[in-house]
DNA sequence: ATAATGACTGGGG
DNA sequence: ACCCCAGCCATTA
């Protein structure tokens, strides 16, 4: 007979890079924004910007880290070939008082966060 | 172990 | 300023 509960997925043994990109988005501030570089660079690989790309993707739905803080280096959204919902994230953020421009960019010089410190 | 996959990025044209 | 592309790299779609 299978278990009721699923054990935790084989390839998370300590912790891996995706954690630390989680732990990272976690800290940013509400109404701010922040780069998949930065991510990166925050969790420890600089450049890993990618890989930041793929472990939100592996987000479920419903999780408690603000992924929608996070935005390309252009300050735009990149969500679009991800399956979810159009301008999801851009609402997300308007409702945490972040502005966009005509473009659909954001001004990371305004709402970027660049760490603690 | 190797190959494939991309929510990326910076620099060149 | 905008578009394009080669390089990037942890995870396994």
């Amino acid at each position: 007979m299978l278990p009721i509960f699923e054990p935790v997925p084989e390839s998370s043994r300590g912790e891996s890079f995706y954690d630390a990109v989680y732990r990272t988005v976690r800290r940013i501030p509400h109404g701010r924004v922040t780069t998949y570089g930065h991510v990166a660079a925050l969790s420890g690989k600089p450049r890993a910007a990618r890989t930041v790309g793929w472990a939100l993707h592996a987000l479920p739905d419903g999780t408690d880290v603000p992924w929608h803080r996070v935005i390309n280096a252009r300050g735009g959204i990149s969500i679009a070939k991800v399956g979810l919902p159009p301008g999801l994230q851009r609402a997300l953020l308007e409702d945490e008082g972040v502005r966009f421009r005509l473009d659909g960019t954001v001004d990371l010089k305004r709402y970027g966060w660049t760490g603690p410190g």
